[in-house]
RNA sequence: GCGGGUGUAGUUCAAUGGUAGAACGGUAGCCUUCCAAGCUACACACGAGGGUUCGAUUCCCUCCACCCGCUCCA
């Protein structure tokens, strides 16, 4: 899956996450801490164009949506009604021979003869020597090592197949095929309907252990079992709990949504590939309330809706797989679910869930709480429970999958030496570029020129973040504003003062003639191409690339 | 959680049982009239903890982290 080429562009993206200031590893300096990660300088400004183009798309230019932002501790009994205390700990078992792992309540009844074993004979072989003297006799004992272990085999088997696969559980615990002389049996049952033991082979499954994916936490300074609660491993819930209040205060009618940014929590087992799954993460979610009945036509919608949200980051339609979620994988509260999948260089994973919930989260919430729920229909004139439609979005995977569709590596010639470079470049949308555009005086050591320089930057300041640089040449600048993502490059020069010699057009279209003052040089990251621009027009053209 | 791999400066790499070098990058200064030019100076590393040893970055053990494959991912 993960070829050389990709895992060698992962580990580029991950050195240039860390030297360019996008993701530090949490708690570096005493060694990290597994499944966790900071944003750096460039990094929260991309993740925060990111959640900002998210949240005004969803509140701001749409009117039947509304934001909310939930606690992240809540009443324990959230937790039970949403189903999460039940379905959210795995009880697992562990096969002792390929140590596979299996849903404890998952493993299907064996009934048969079980053959318990206590350990085996273990040949010892000892060179003899009398005196000085060498010999080539050998004396060879059979020495017990106990290491309990059973089997069980169907009804009517030979001891025989019990007895290989207990030979290969002691040859996997080390001891050479040719040392063990013989099994040590202690006993032999009958038993029914046994869930001990796996269906696969009939070795010995390990002692239950369950993992829980909830963090659990307590409130208040004494731990005891009373003040238990969990750190959210969704955002969903709050919403679901607030839909009254919301509802009340928003004056909507269905359909209509609510949307939330924020961190949840899982005790994932195996936090893995960078940023991607992560025990803290962030999520982007809106649970929207529809009509019963039309839960299906929405689901239609969202995913359209999303997928065109994907393209105007920068991520293309093809990129994205569209995985209709099958009845068996489906989580069991939904009725339908699509998955939108990005091709990462580790392998195409989800973004974003959107889940047709139907009316289970408010259902749950009305029973244990007590409290209705339901929604009053003026034109119908009867009350009833919405049906969901849920497209949640993970934030630290869609950064994540910007990066690595921006990442891209281009050879380029210089034109005098014609040596070959290559140039390294973040090509993001400008909408979500952390730094919007380059601020630099051609040479800094003219006073004229840098004082010019700082009264550009200072008139942009207010409207976008923007960055001084006048260390080393511009074309070391604009290299590295490249590797930042940054689009643009503004350099104030000679002719910024002196008037400009070359008639031309302008990046707005207008001609600029010869002795026209105050332009300057824009330069554009991904063509590397240079035109002139008045100052006057900077904030209007730039304003007008990124919203 | 299992198996495999990796861990020396921000990055990419060296060397060594006697506490480490380079290149690029970074910072400062000089210089520089549009794509990582040049000169000078400076800063920065043996993942953590034990053990062996007179002495450990080097050998051994444990832990941690990252990568890969399984597994897991309501």
């Amino acid at each position: 899956m993960a070829d050389p080429a990709a895992i060698a562009k992962m580990d580029k993206i991950v050195a240039l996450c860390k030297r360019r200031g996008f993701i530090f590893q949490s708690s570096e300096i005493y060694g990290g801490l597994n499944g966790a990660w900071d944003y750096g300088p460039l990094g929260v400004e991309l993740k925060r164009n990111l959640k900002d183009y998210w949240w005004r798309c969803m509140t701001q230019v749409r009117d039947d949506i509304v934001g909310f932002d939930g606690s992240i501790l809540m009443n324990a009994a959230v937790w039970k009604a949403s189903g999460h205390v039940d379905t959210f700990s795995d009880p697992l078992v562990e096969c002792l021979l390929t140590k596979k792992r299996y849903r404890a309540d998952q493993i299907e009844p064996q009934s048969g003869t079980v053959y318990y074993y206590k350990g085996i004979k273990q040949r010892k072989i000892s060179r003899l020597s009398v005196g000085n003297v060498e010999t080539t006799a050998f004396t060879e004992t059979a020495e017990p090592v106990p290491l309990p272990f059973a089997v069980l085999v169907p009804k009517g088997k030979p001891e025989a197949s019990a007895q290989k696969i207990a030979r290969q559980y002691y040859i996997s615990r080390g001891i050479p095929d040719s040392e063990i002389i013989s099994l040590d049996l202690e006993k032999t049952e009958q038993v029914e309907n046994s869930t001990k033991f796996n269906p696969e082979n009939g070795s010995l499954l390990s002692e239950t252990k369950t993992f829980n994916l909830m963090f659990k936490t307590y409130v208040g300074a004494i731990e005891d079992e009373s003040s238990v609660t969990y750190l959210r491993p969704e955002t969903a819930q709050a919403m679901f709990v607030q839909f009254k209040n919301v509802l009340e205060v928003s004056r909507k009618k269905l359909p209509f949504g609510i949307a939330q940014i924020g961190k949840a929590f899982r005790n994932e087992i195996n936090p893995r590939n960078f940023t991607f799954r992560s025990r803290e993460f962030e999520q982007m979610e809106v649970e929207f309330f529809v009509k019963p009945g039309t839960g299906p036509e929405w689901l239609e919608k969202w995913k359209e809706e999303r997928l065109a949200w994907y393209e105007a980051i920068g991520i293309p339609r093809a990129k994205i797989h569209v995985l209709t979620v099958p009845d068996k994988d489906r989580a069991f509260y939904s009725q339908g679910t699509y998955d939108l999948e990005y091709e990462f260089p580790f392998g195409v994973q989800e973004l974003e869930g959107i889940a047709h919930r139907g009316e289970y989260d408010l259902k749950q919430h009305q029973e244990h709480s007590g409290k209705p729920l339901e929604y009053f229909d003026e034109e119908l004139k009867k009350k009833y429970l919405p049906e969901v439609v849920e497209p949640s979005a993970g934030v630290d995977r869609t950064v994540l999958a910007v990066l690595c569709e921006a990442y891209a590596e281009e050879t380029v010639k210089d034109e005098e030496s014609g040596k070959e470079e290559t140039r390294v470049v973040l090509r993001f949308v400008p909408r979500l570029a952390p730094i919007k555009a380059g601020i630099f005086p051609l040479l800094k050591n003219k006073p004229e020129l840098v004082a010019k320089t700082k009264e550009v930057l200072r008139s942009l300041q207010p409207l976008m973040k923007v960055a001084y640089d006048e260390a080393g040449s511009i074309g070391k600048r604009y290299r590295r504003i490249d590797e930042e993502g940054t689009p643009f490059g503004i350099t104030v020069d000679f002719e910024t003062l002196e008037g400009v010699k070359e008639a031309s057009t302008s990046a707005t279209g207008t001609p600029i003639e010869v002795g026209q003052k105050e332009t300057v040089t824009l330069r554009h990251r991904d063509s590397m191409k240079q035109e002139r621009i008045a100052i006057a027009d900077l904030p209007a053209y730039l304003v007008a690339k990124i919203v």
